[in-house]
DNA sequence: CTGTTAGCGCATTCAA
DNA sequence: TTGAATGCGCTAACAG
């Protein structure tokens, strides 16, 4: 970039000092109607863009926020993303936002940048983060979490943390209400944590309602559409008498719904399907997928909300993120058979 | 934040210079073991994190590059954001994402906000910046362009756009080979240049094979799910020699899949469906939905190496991308009726 | 109301 | 190999 134009430079061209210049760009005081005017011009003329980097330095404050996103394509993890930007819309604080794709020593590195960008709050999204790494950025500015369960109370962070265990509980104890007693599931990678409560919460049902918990009716997919396609292929081997299958994400569920389409099984009469995570595309699917919902986006912005309020010594009112059933067609009721 | 430790204190806590630090950090010069060894012990006992502010302002450069995308939570756009990601990887520069949510003037805010943080480079993903905003930006620094036919040449600027009209012609094309003859459109929001397009290659393929244009076959919606469940139902209101639907891109496809089975109708025994856009989900809809991709990672990745290689002033090979027909099944045969 | 002065934290001369 | 001095662009006292 040619060397860009300094707030000196508009201060010469307007014939005022660099102060007054910069009182009227950030209206810290009154200044004379016609200075101000000539200021504008010469900035107009010379296409002055003020330096972020001097400011902050020279305020010791940056109006950034980090957020880190373990997918910057994920569909789950995005509309917490356009919370984020809502909860912070007019604040004067804007998102700076990284992914870690996953991996915790990307997530280390990110937390790292961003720290660097001297960011004064910092809202995380799931990912693989210790606790440990957890706690010490929250001793150090507020923090925001989203989707883990970890008690930051001691330095005021916050975790937003979904009962995954209950909801799964909640939906398979809907299939057995419905009359479904062989009830298959395709899980998520073991090391995801969402995935074993998930998982947790099928036994939970099953054991609650007295039914024998099979490991053969459980198959493992990896969160993706594709193993949900395979997942389900292979719980038909053998399992003639399973009725539902409950799918650990709404991307599996899709591809489960497929693979029942090439058999030429019909949802819900043939075989009940159930996912999680109430993607938008989910209200589309055919039939229209029941799933569980968590009000990503309303989370999102409250944790901004959360993390202004702790930069301005403000107090919020707590939210409690409710998870939804959304009980749509895809579910058919057994109990007549 | 509580005040953060800086350079001069970690020097003085290992008893060398400042400037010896400064050094250590960035590898400048060869520095006496012993001296570093302090140094680094300094560091990690203080917890000194450098700050980009200070160091950006120090080199005059950020080792940063701009990204607006008009919608972070776009299914659309994310793909070239993970292509970006990719592309920068291991280069030293970051991405700075800012969504201009569709609207010209946050756009605009967006770019002056990348440009007062001093990116070295832009990525502008579709969008509604003027032409004449592009092109500034382009003769100030390199700049690429995702989805706009323009013409950046002049500064040395770059646009991948894809063609909207020819793949939408190839797409009708498609069907009227398949023995289509009726065919509806659900277009999408005519303020959107690629929805215009698409409508235009949709009259282009009529005409070439001598078909009518009949303004009561397109309905016009929005590029959301639910204005394609309400254009399918309003096109099947009197139009039953209709046999397929050209919709301006998956989302709606999704939308007119659903009212289609409201309506117990079969896809494609009782009608045809393409789509715009090959979202992941495409693949995995019922039928598999026949779609025309763009290649968004990936051109995004080439549009990132783009920047950096006019960073570093070097040459970088032209990138052409293809547009690729996804046939699937979501079509069936005429010719036999 | 306005100009002058003194840093903010760091990289980079220039000497030693 | 190392330290001292200087300045990046801006804001914030401090005087006037």
């Amino acid at each position: 970039m040619n060397r860009a134009v300094t707030l000196s430079e508009v201060a010469r061209e307007a014939g005022v000092s660099p102060s007054t210049v910069s009182r009227i760009l950030n209206g810290t005081a009154r200044v004379n109607d016609a200075k101000a005017r000539q200021v504008r011009l010469a900035i107009e003329k010379l296409g002055y863009t003020p330096n972020t980097f001097a400011r902050s330095l020279a305020t010791g404050t940056s109006g950034s926020i980090g957020v880190l996103t373990p997918d910057i394509a994920s569909p789950f993890y995005n509309d917490a993303l356009s919370g984020i930007e809502r909860g912070l819309m007019g604040s004067g604080y804007s998102p700076i936002i990284i992914s870690g794709h996953w991996r915790t020593d990307e997530e280390e590195h990110a937390v790292a940048l961003l720290l660097n960008r001297r960011v004064e709050g910092m809202i995380i999204l799931g990912g693989q983060l210790p606790d440990h790494d957890l706690h010490a950025l929250a001793a150090r500015l507020p923090v925001g979490v989203l989707g883990r369960a970890i008690d930051l109370g001691a330095h005021g962070g916050v975790s937003l943390a979904m009962d995954n265990r209950q909801s799964a509980r909640d939906l398979v104890n809907y299939l057995i209400g419905r009359g479904h007693r062989v009830i298959g599931h395709i899980s998520g990678p073991p090391d995801h944590a969402d995935a074993r409560q998930r998982l947790d919460g099928y036994r939970d049902a099953l054991q609650e309602r007295g039914l024998r918990f099979d490991p053969a009716l459980v198959v493992q997919g990896d969160f993706q559409e594709s193993s949900g396609l395979i997942g389900m292929q292979r719980l038909l081997q053998g399992h003639s008498d399973m009725t539902a299958v409950f799918v650990a994400n709404d991307q599996m569920a899709y591809g489960a719904r497929l693979a029942l389409y090439r058999l030429g099984l019909r949802v819900p009469e043939d075989m009940s399907l159930v996912g999680f995570d109430d993607l938008p595309g989910s209200s589309y699917t055919m039939p229209p997928l029941t799933s569980v919902r968590q009000p990503m986006a309303e989370m999102g912005q409250w944790l901004a909300r959360y993390v202004l309020s702790r930069l301005r010594g403000e107090e919020i009112e707590p939210f409690e993120p409710r998870q939804e059933l959304m009980l749509r067609e895809s579910v058919a009721s057994r109990r007549g058979r």
